[in-house]
DNA sequence: ACTATATTTGAACAATTGTTCAAATATTGA
DNA sequence: TCAATATTTGAACAATTGTTCAAATATAGT
């Protein structure tokens, strides 16, 4: 984050009214960082399978594990993450544990995703 | 991607019928990768907000610069990443380099990230 | 209490990534 | 052509991150 002030264009630049009239709408540092995280959790090729597979139904850690061909041990690392991040919860049902989509932002911003992509 | 097979849960899982069923409506590989792609470009903060400027002004790289307190170099190789992805176009004028949004979809990612954050 | 099963956790390793620094292009005006 | 300005590029470095492996909990049945 820090930098030598000589290497920030500092000698002139071309349009001052256009550059404070932008400054003044930025967007807060908390708001860059949150949507910086949400985006980070999305941004991962497993948590997006995972996320995929919740929005379609409940599913226990073995299952998770099986279904995305993963080690049981990643699926549960990724899991903790998500519901660090509250996009998951939990139930458990004796020694297992069943996740699902905890979040209805999500699947708004993963869909729009998909839109995205598919263009 | 590899790991051994033993460690995949394939001993029994509980509910085959709805890991089937979900396994059945899976994303493909290469929508897993491109919804990863742009949640990567947009999980930078300094991505973020370049984006974020951009959406409100066409700018140069060393006004982007100023604006943003990075470094010229810095600023200049988010928005190669960003070129590279199509999210942003430039124009060139005389020795300076204009930046502008390139992409319809990317707005409305951003602003469904925003509404999540701002819930 | 003991065993088996389901999941979690911590440490380590490899891979990816953003910034810096220095050097290279590109363009304009003198 | 020379100097000045605007931007790009490549290499290197530090920081972050996802998976693996091994070990630890947790729960149920015998």
């Amino acid at each position: 984050m820090s930098q030598k002030e000589e290497n920030i264009c500092e000698i002139r630049y071309v349009d001052e009214a256009r550059v404070k009239s932008v400054k003044e709408q930025m967007l807060k540092d908390e708001e860059v960082n949150g949507l910086s995280q949400v985006f980070s959790l999305l941004s991962d090729p497993t948590r997006i399978r995972i996320i995929f597979a919740l929005s379609k139904k409940e599913l226990c850690v073995c299952d998770l594990s099986n279904l995305l061909n993963l080690s049981i041990s990643a699926t549960s690392h990724q899991l903790r993450i998500l519901k660090n991040a509250r996009l998951v919860k939990y139930r458990k049902e004796g020694k297992m544990v069943f996740y699902s989509l905890d979040d209805r932002h999500i699947s708004n911003l993963f869909n729009e995703g998909l839109k995205h992509i598919r263009e």
